[in-house]
RNA sequence: GAUUCCGUAGCUCAGCUGGUAGAGCAAUACACUUUUAAUGUAUGGGCCCUGGGUUCGAAUCCCAGCGGGAUCACCA
C-alpha cells in the first residue's frame, strides 16, 4: 500500500524528499545521468599531498560543518575520507549565491553523492583538504545513514553495531563501517591469492554443475528442486568433488574450483546455508605430497592476506608459517588419553569411549567411536596449524586405503584453533572397492545414519573404470579460512549477505469483524458498486457507516465516484 | 531444538519498587569566512516489536508470539 508506506516515512525522510522537489524546482536534476570525470581518490591525494594541485574526485558527503560564508564537509569514496573545504564566495563568484546558501547549505543531505573539482591545500590546523571551487550533485540520499562520529582520539561514538541491521542492510554497513569492508577487501585478497598460488603451480580452475542429479561427494540435506522441461528433481550441489574427480579421469593434471556448496541443515556461527568450499585435485600425488602443497599455500595466503604468516584469533595467536606438524589420529588419541585404539576390537573401543564420559550407542562402529572420541577429547587441542592424518576407514569412503593398514585411509584434515580447516586424500581410484564402499554407505542409511549417503552415482562409477591415475585432492572450507585470518568468530561476519529469517513487511491492521466482512467481499469480488456492497455485507445501517468509514480511512479500501454511482474496491 | 539476554526517536542508549517518554549525535531555524565529535541559541521528531492478561493506570509486571545475539545440542 503505497500511502501507507509514505505514511511511514519518517520526519527526515520527508525533508529529503522535500529538498529532492526543491532541487527539481531549481532545475537541479538530482540524479544526472552523465559521467562525472573522476582523476583522483581521497586517500592517495592525501598520501601524495601536493600543495595547490588541481584534483577532481566524487562521494557521499558524510559530514557538513557550516560555518556560516564557509564550511567544511567530508568526501568519502571507495578509498576513503577527505576534508572539503567551501568558500561561499569562491563557489558563487556573483552575485547569485544561491549555490552556496541554498543547495550546498539547505538542500544537501549526508549521505548524497557529489562530484567535486578544486585544488589541495592544508588548513590552518594543518588537515589537508580540497578547496572546493565547484560541486555538482551526482545522486540524492533519501534516507538518513547510520551515521557513526569519531572523536580526537579516534573513539568511534554511536557506532552502527545491531548485528541484525547490519546483516539485512549490509550497504549501510559497508557505508559506515570502514572496518566492515576491510573484512570483505580480505576475503577477495584471500581468493586471488589462492588463485594466483594454484595457476603457478599450472591447475587449472574449472566449473561444475550447482545443479546436479544425486547430490553426492558428501552426507548433508540437500536443497531439492524441479527442472520443469525433464520433469525430474534436481538437488543443489552439496559438494563439488565427484565431479572434479571426473575432470581427473578426463586428462587433466591439476583442477579446482571455488564452490558453493548448500546444505539443508541447522544454522549457527559458523554454519550458514549456503557457503564456499575449494577443492583442488592433482594427478599422480598423494596425501603427503597434498600436506607440503597445503603448508605453503596457507602461508603463502596469509601473507597475501594480512602481510605476515602471523594471525590473530580471539585470545589465539596462530602462525601459518609452514611446516605443521603432522600426527595420525592413533597417536593424537594416546597423546591425550593415553589410550591405543591400535587393533581393538569395536567392543573394547566401545567401552573406552564410554569410559572417557562420552555419549556413545550400539548403532556405532569402530570408525564412529573412534571419530567420537578424537572429536571430543583431541580435537579442540590443536590451536596451530596441525595435520591430523590416517583417519579409520567407515568415516572416508572416497579416500584410499592406506598404504600399510587396510582399517585405515590414507586422510588429512587440518586443524587450526581446534577447528577442521581442510581436508585431503589420497582419492580412492579403484572402481571396485568404490562401488562397494558407496553400496556400504547405502547400507547404513538404511540402517538410520543419517550422516551417510543415500545415493549410489553410477556415472562416477562409470568414470572410475575408465580408469582414474593416482590422484591426490584438498578441500578447504574459505568461510572459516577467512574468518580466522580476519578474527572473525562469526561466519556472517565474512559473508556480505548471510542468510536471515525474512523481514515481515506487512503493516499488520487490526480489522473488526464487520470491517472483515466487506473487505472479504471486495477480496474475493473485486471493485463493486457502493450499494450492492452494503446489501451483501448484511450489516446495519450504522454498523455498515462506522465500518466502511474505517477501511477507508485505513488506506485498506478505496470509494471512486462514477458517472452516477459509487464503487468500492481496494485501494493501491 | 534447549537455555539465556535483548527489541524505546534516523543512529547509540537511559528510563528505579507500575503514574501516558528522556539524553547525545542526526534533523529543522538563526548566528559565525580555516573547522574537525566545530560552537552557541531555539525547535520539531515516538504503533516504547506484536497480541493478550493483571491493574484505576503498563515502555515497566505476567503469558504467548515475532525478530536478533550468545551458549549448548546437531553438523564428513
Amino acid at each position: 500500500m503505497n500511502n501507507m508506506s509514505a505514511f511511514e516515512l519518517s520526519e527526515q525522510e520527508i525533508q529529503r524528499r522535500e529538498s529532492l522537489n526543491k532541487l527539481r524546482e531549481m532545475g537541479i536534476n538530482p540524479y544526472p545521468a552523465d559521467l562525472y570525470p573522476v582523476t583522483d581518490y581521497a586517500t592517495v591525494i592525501k598520501d601524495k599531498f601536493e600543495e595547490g594541485k588541481q584534483v577532481c574526485l566524487a562521494g557521499r558527503m558524510m559530514s557538513q560543518r557550516d560555518m556560516g560564508k564557509a564550511s567544511f564537509a567530508e568526501l568519502q569514496d571507495s578509498s576513503g575520507r577527505i576534508q572539503l573545504y567551501f568558500n561561499r564566495d569562491e563557489i558563487c563568484p556573483g552575485e547569485d549565491k544561491t549555490m552556496y546558501n541554498q543547495v550546498f547549505k539547505k538542500l544537501l543531505d549526508l549521505g548524497d553523492f557529489i562530484g567535486v573539482k578544486g585544488y589541495m591545500f592544508t588548513t590552518k590546523v594543518g588537515e589537508t583538504s580540497v578547496h572546493v571551487q565547484e560541486f555538482t550533485l551526482l545522486s540524492k540520499s533519501l534516507k538518513p545513514l547510520p551515521l557513526p562520529k569519531t572523536d580526537a582520539e579516534g573513539r568511534i561514538h554511536d557506532a552502527f553495531t545491531d548485528p541484525e541491521m547490519r546483516y539485512r542492510q549490509r550497504y549501510a554497513d559497508l557505508v559506515v563501517n570502514p572496518h566492515v569492508k576491510e573484512i570483505f577487501i580480505k576475503r577477495t585478497k584471500l581468493f586471488t591469492a589462492m588463485r594466483q598460488f594454484f595457476n603457478d603451480a599450472g591447475y587449472m580452475e574449472v566449473e561444475t554443475p550447482v545443479l546436479q542429479p544425486i547430490p553426492g561427494g558428501a552426507a548433508a540435506r540437500p536443497f531439492m528442486t524441479h527442472h520443469n522441461a525433464l520433469d525430474i528433481p534436481l538437488y543443489m550441489r552439496i559438494a563439488n568433488e565427484l565431479y572434479l574427480k571426473r575432470l581427473i579421469v578426463g586428462g587433466f593434471d591439476g583442477v579446482y574450483e571455488f564452490s558453493k556448496n548448500f546444505r539443508n541443515e541447522g544454522m549457527d556461527r559458523t554454519h550458514n546455508p549456503e557457503f564456499t568450499a575449494m577443492e583442488i585435485y592433482v594427478s599422480y600425488k598423494d596425501y603427503n605430497w597434498m600436506m607440503d602443497f597445503t603448508e605453503r599455500l596457507l602461508e603463502y595466503c596469509a601473507v597475501e592476506v594480512n602481510g605476515s604468516s602471523e594471525t590473530t584469533f580471539g585470545e589465539h595467536k596462530i602462525n601459518f608459517k609452514a611446516p605443521y606438524k603432522r600426527v595420525t589420529m592413533r597417536q593424537s588419541i594416546i597423546d591425550f588419553t593415553g589410550f591405543d585404539i591400535d587393533g581393538k576390537s569395536e567392543e573394547e573401543l566401545f567401552n573406552a569411549a564410554k569410559g572417557m564420559g562420552i555419549a556413545v550407542d550400539t548403532t556405532m562402529g569402530k570408525g564412529k567411536l573412534i571419530d567420537e572420541i578424537f572429536g571430543e577429547k583431541c580435537e579442540g587441542n590443536y590451536i596451530q596449524p596441525t595435520f591430523i592424518t590416517d583417519y579409520p576407514k567407515e568415516m572416508s569412503p572416497l579416500c584410499k586405503e592406506h598404504r600399510d593398514n587396510p582399517e585405515l585411509t590414507e586422510r588429512f584434515e587440518l586443524m587450526v584453533c581446534g577447528k577442521e580447516v581442510a581436508n585431503a586424500y589420497s582419492e580412492l581410484n579403484d572402481p571396485i572397492d568404490q562401488r562397494e564402499r558407496f553400496e556400504e554407505q547405502v547400507r547404513l542409511a538404511e540402517k538410520g545414519d543419517d550422516e551417510a549417503g543415500q545415493f549410489i552415482d553410477y556415472d562416477f562409477l562409470r568414470s572410475l573404470e575408465y580408469g582414474m591415475p593416482p590422484t591426490s585432492g584438498m578441500g578447504i572450507g574459505m568461510d572459516r579460512l577467512i574468518m580466522y585470518l580476519t578474527n572473525n568468530p562469526s561466519i556472517q561476519e565474512v559473508l556480505f549477505f548471510p542468510q536471515m529469517r525474512p523481514e515481515v513487511h506487512a503493516v499488520k491492521v487490526e480489522l473488526s469483524d464487520n470491517e472483515k466482512v466487506i473487505f472479504d467481499i471486495i477480496q474475493k469480488e473485486g471493485e463493486m458498486d457502493l450499494n450492492s456492497l452494503k446489501l451483501k455485507s448484511g450489516l446495519s445501517g450504522k454498523q455498515w457507516d462506522v465500518s466502511i468509514k474505517a477501511l477507508t480511512k485505513q488506506g485498506i479500501l478505496k470509494v471512486t465516484k462514477t458517472e452516477d454511482s459509487l464503487s468500492v474496491g481496494m485501494a493501491e
